[in-house]
DNA sequence: TGGTTGACTGACCGGACGTTCAGTAGACCG
DNA sequence: CGGTCTACTGAACGTCCGGTCAGTCAACCA
């Protein structure tokens, strides 16, 4: 019953080598001229072959983003579920990201495209209710790991969302930052650098915070 | 001789009336959705007028771009000029960006699309030299004045580029948040809260920073 | 081995969009 | 007022690209 048939699994080799062409395809071009002949000619298949596993452009772009978004989340959600600290948890996290991204360099086009919705009113439409919600159930998650940590008296009393956005977003310079530069500059210390200055500030002080 | 002609002023009020559209279509449509065609609508022109006053849409989308990012500048330069602190400082930035964006929602859309190269190569080559520049020049802008203030010791040293990042960003995440909600909630209030979690941090500690 | 199946192909179609340019109409001049 | 000039128009053109489908061929079966 597991057990997949033959074709069950030649089926879905394809589909996971037309998504990872899609990928490189849009990291190469962007998602704009990412075209499916190009996609096509990248998996080494017609361009015919791609809507025998793909309703159409927009259900590829789609799903590919749905398959990779859901391996970072998997790797977030594990950081947040540990029973650390507060900040030993976001630090997990950012090492997450950085780790995530470093295997799917690719993936960061698709990421930062689909933030921001594009193209023709029904493609935003299926955008809205497909990549949005991924995307506001990550601060929204976040949101509450923070008001969680409030409450504990972890940190200070602040706008949870407007800490999760700057925590995501400051994040996310940092990884395009690391992708564009070639050599992989430690990862250690910059989740040193967004971690400390998260938490401590940047500011010259006379004490350390209590290590409580 | 500075006086201008009649039909100088009149060319450049279309030029404007031409560049406002395309900023409002662009912020409806997003970037690849907005065409010629309903940008000269939007600006009360045929499309092929348009052609007169910008070679092609590359040009308009740049023109209209640059021109908008200068505003944006000048009053980053003021709010960086002044004399007072690092803290002071930045806190003025984060209020010129916020009143900017305040006054000029629809260019948002347009500075986002325009972050991450789209498009054909030929318009990559072209928004790499023209809208990745200024983005880089304001980044080295900041890396500056960071610099500046380590040295004099301000703040912590820490690496500057990250740290420019990782401050633009992340303010840029919270203009999005103010422009998504329609109730344009305090600004002296975000402010706040990004400056103290720049210099302060986020963490519950024993002492305030020293106040010099 | 002849027949059947269906995954795969790629030439083709239709529509969208950037760009062009012959035509128009209104302002200006003599 | 007739003539010229030119800013402006929008139909037409060419290109590009997503999507289709008749045809191909290798694998499998009787």
């Amino acid at each position: 019953m597991a057990a997949k048939s033959k074709e069950e699994v030649v089926q879905e080799f394809r589909m996971q080598s037309i998504q990872e062409a899609t990928m490189k395809v849009i990291a190469r071009k962007g998602m704009a001229a990412a075209t499916m002949q190009e996609i096509a000619e990248e998996a080494g298949v017609a361009k015919g072959t791609l809507y025998l596993y793909f309703r159409d452009r927009d259900e590829l772009v789609e799903k590919t983003f749905e398959n990779a978004m859901t391996q970072l989340h998997e790797r977030i959600d594990a950081a947040l579920a540990g029973e650390g600290t507060i900040e030993e948890k976001l630090r997990q996290v950012i090492v997450a990201k950085f780790k995530f991204f470093e295997d799917h360099r690719e993936f960061f086009r698709l990421y930062m495209s689909l933030r921001i919705p594009e193209g023709n009113p029904a493609q935003q439409r299926r955008q809205k209710r497909t990549c949005q919600p991924q995307y506001r159930a990550r601060v929204d998650q976040l949101v509450g790991v923070l008001e969680d940590a409030m409450k504990r008296g972890e940190i200070r009393e602040l706008d949870p969302r407007r800490l999760a956005l700057l925590f995501i977003e400051g994040t996310n310079a940092i990884v395009i930052e690391r992708i564009m530069e070639e050599s992989a500059s430690p990862a250690a210390d910059d989740v040193e650098l967004i971690a400390s200055t998260l938490f401590d500030g940047i500011g010259i002080r006379k004490s350390k915070r209590s290590t409580h």
